[in-house]
DNA sequence: GTCTATACGTGGATAGAC
DNA sequence: GTCTATCCACGTATAGAC
């Protein structure tokens, strides 16, 4: 059961303008407007607009690892794998004008109470997370000082986060950058 | 020539529910409401609410420093007082609700190309990270791995700024905690 | 300076024809 | 299923009396 072509406008079309403007000010006038559909025909596929916000998170995050899979896929080192999780990084907020990660962003703009939603942003964290360990896993590093994997784990998902996060703020890569070099640093040659 | 009242009590609020529901999610209209003055008297202070949120950026830079050296400014020791910034954040995302980084939040409501807002948050971010400088230069840490404190600094920013986030994401202070335990372990004891 | 009344746009969402 | 027309609440901001 194929979705609807008008369904995956709609989708295109948010998600880019939930990211580039925000999902607060970004309307349904324009989203349809945009995707060339009408207005009840977005009501039909999307009960509320805050359904569309739902989908729109799922949809990113598998969107987003098919991007990461298709940046880092070829690269066999995993240590090497891991240290270019930081140019897919560099370069997506090249190509995005450094508007920050899309997921923390719309939490950003989310009621504290909406659980719902912010166990979705969590689960593209998560995840994101756990293909580090993986990778650790692989490279298993001989660090002395962080003693376990978890707390390397920990430690470069925290700097890719923040490092992302500043990145935004900034408007500029170094933030990325230098992370790449602490991490580079963390895992020893 | 001190401020009027007025104008304080609208900072109050608007610094209050620009956190608590997003600078897009609050009205001018609650604002006064709950602020108790009319709402040419608003505009009469600030010119629009764009001119609102300058304002509400640069006072809660001050405040957030101000209510930081109120945490930790008994502290001597300059370890135990880097420390004691996570203990800070911690502190204050249980006392908001998980809310995460009010700086960056108010970052992720704005226009991209609103550079004189991320200018205002840029420089409470770099506020922070020249305060944590300061320390590291009392600490003066002997780490072979991490070899300049331009580095160590870095990190423990980057380790802070992805930890409040996170915490902001998941609801608990988890990243916040092993953010701390991480940086203990990198400044050796 | 502070008030009330109001202008005018846009928000999300629904009705009912086709 | 897709369309247009429309509802009503709320957004920011201004006018003009006091």
């Amino acid at each position: 059961m194929k979705e609807s072509a008008a369904k995956n406008r709609i989708l295109d079309v948010a998600s880019r303008l939930f990211y580039e403007q925000g999902y607060n000010s970004t309307g349904i006038n324009q989203i349809i407007e945009e995707a060339e559909i009408a207005r009840a025909s977005l009501y039909n596929h999307f009960p509320s607009k805050r359904d569309l916000l739902t989908s729109y998170i799922q949809r990113a995050e598998d969107i987003w690892f098919e991007e990461l899979e298709a940046f880092v896929g070829h690269i066999k080192n995993p240590k090497k794998k891991l240290l270019a999780l930081f140019d897919h990084r560099i370069s997506r907020q090249l190509k995005f004008n450094f508007g920050g990660c899309r997921f923390i962003k719309v939490g950003a703009e989310l009621p504290n109470d909406d659980l719902a939603a912010f166990e979705l942003i969590d689960h593209q964290k998560s995840r994101l997370k756990e293909y580090i360990h993986q990778l650790l896993l692989e490279i298993n590093p001989k660090n002395e000082l962080l003693q376990n994997l978890e707390m390397l784990n920990e430690t470069i998902f925290l700097l890719i986060e923040g490092a992302t996060v500043t990145a935004g703020i900034t408007k500029n890569p170094e933030a990325l950058q230098s992370a790449k070099k602490i991490a580079e640093t963390l895992l020893g040659q």
